[in-house]
DNA sequence: CTTGACTCTATAGTTGCTACAGGGTTTTAA
DNA sequence: TTAAAACCCTGTAGCAACTATAGAGTCAAG
C-alpha cells in the first residue's frame, strides 16, 4: 500500500499523513527502491484511530498519550481514562462557556431593534459602553468559536 | 500616553499592541523623537473595543468589520445586526456540535469501568472499532475544543 | 554615569494541518 | 517505445491570534 492508498482507505490527506510521521504519531515506514512510502492494515487502522479521536476534538497530544497504552498492551489503562475525563472536563467548561457568551451576545443583540446610521447603533454603543469595564477571563485550555483552518476532510 | 500605558489601561499585552497595529485595527501612530508610539484615550477606547469584541469570540475579521461601521458613524448600520447574528449562529452551532461529542465521550467512558490492561481496556478497544467505520464530518468555522494560545493575558 | 525600566524592530514559535514549488517514479495509453 | 498522466518525494511557507524571544536603542532616577 502506497500512500494515497492508505489516504483513501483512512480519509485523510496524504500530507496529513506525512505530518503526523513528522511529528512521531505513525512510525517511519519502510520505503520501496522508489523512496516510496509502504504501508500496511495495522497503518490503516492506527491512522484510523488517530482520526476518530481527532474527530472527538482531541489534541494531538491526547492522542499521543493514548496511542502509548495502545502501544504498551500490558500497561495498566487507567490514564486511559484519566485523559477522557480530563477530555471531558475541557469540552463541558466550553460548552457552559459558549453558552453564556450566546446568551450576551442575543443581549446585545436587542440593543439595536431597527437599522439606523452606525453613529446612533445601539449595539455599537453598548459594546462602546461595556468594553470600558473590567472584562471577563477567557478561555483557556479551549479554543474558540473560529476555524482551526482544517476542514479535516 | 506610551504603549505599556495603553496596554495597562486596555489591559493587554504590548505586543498585542503592536500586533493590531501591524495588522490594520489599530492606526498607526505619531512617534515621539525617541520612536516611540504615543497615544490617547481614544487609542484606549478602541483597544477597549477590540478586546471586549475578542472576549466575545469574535473574530478579527468581524472586528474589522465592526469597526469599519465605527469608522463610518453615517453609514447604515443594519450590517452590525448581521455580523452578530452570524457569529451567534456559529456559537450556536459550536455548542451543539460540542454537547454531541460530550455525550460520545461520556459514552466512550463508560466502556471502561474498572483500570485493566491497556489490551483490554474497553475505551481504546471502542475506538478501534469505532475508527473502523466511516467518521462523522467536523467543524467548519469553528474552532476545536483546544487552546488558541493566547492566555489572552 | 550607570543602572533599571521602558521601548523599538525583526523573527520564530504555538496547533494542526494545507498548499505550494521543484523535483523524481510509475503507470498507462498512443 | 515513448510520452503523458498520475503518483510520490522533500522542503518551505501559510492560516489565526497572538506570545516570546534576541538584540538593540531611549530615558529617568540615583
Amino acid at each position: 500500500m502506497r500512500i494515497g492508498d492508505l489516504a483513501r482507505h483512512a480519509q485523510t490527506q496524504a500530507e496529513t499523513i506525512r505530518y503526523y510521521e513528522r511529528v512521531g504519531l505513525l512510525p517511519e515506514t519502510a520505503r520501496t527502491e522508489g523512496n516510496y512510502r509502504v504501508y500496511d492494515n495495522r497503518h490503516v487502522e492506527r491512522l484510523s484511530f488517530i482520526r476518530y479521536c481527532r474527530g472527538l476534538d482531541m489534541s494531538l497530544e491526547e492522542i499521543r498519550a493514548l496511542l502509548r497504552f495502545m502501544d504498551a498492551p500490558n500497561e495498566n489503562c487507567a490514564g486511559v481514562d484519566a485523559i477522557l475525563k480530563a477530555h471531558i472536563g475541557h469540552v463541558s467548561r466550553r460548552v457552559k462557556e459558549l453558552q453564556s457568551l450566546k446568551r450576551r451576545l442575543q443581549a446585545l443583540r436587542r440593543a439595536c431593534s431597527a437599522p439606523r446610521e452606525s453613529r446612533q447603533c445601539g449595539i455599537l454603543s453598548e459594546i462602546s459602553a461595556s468594553s470600558q469595564q473590567p472584562t471577563i477571563a477567557p478561555a483557556e485550555h479551549v479554543g474558540g468559536t473560529h476555524g482551526i483552518h482544517g476542514k479535516t476532510a
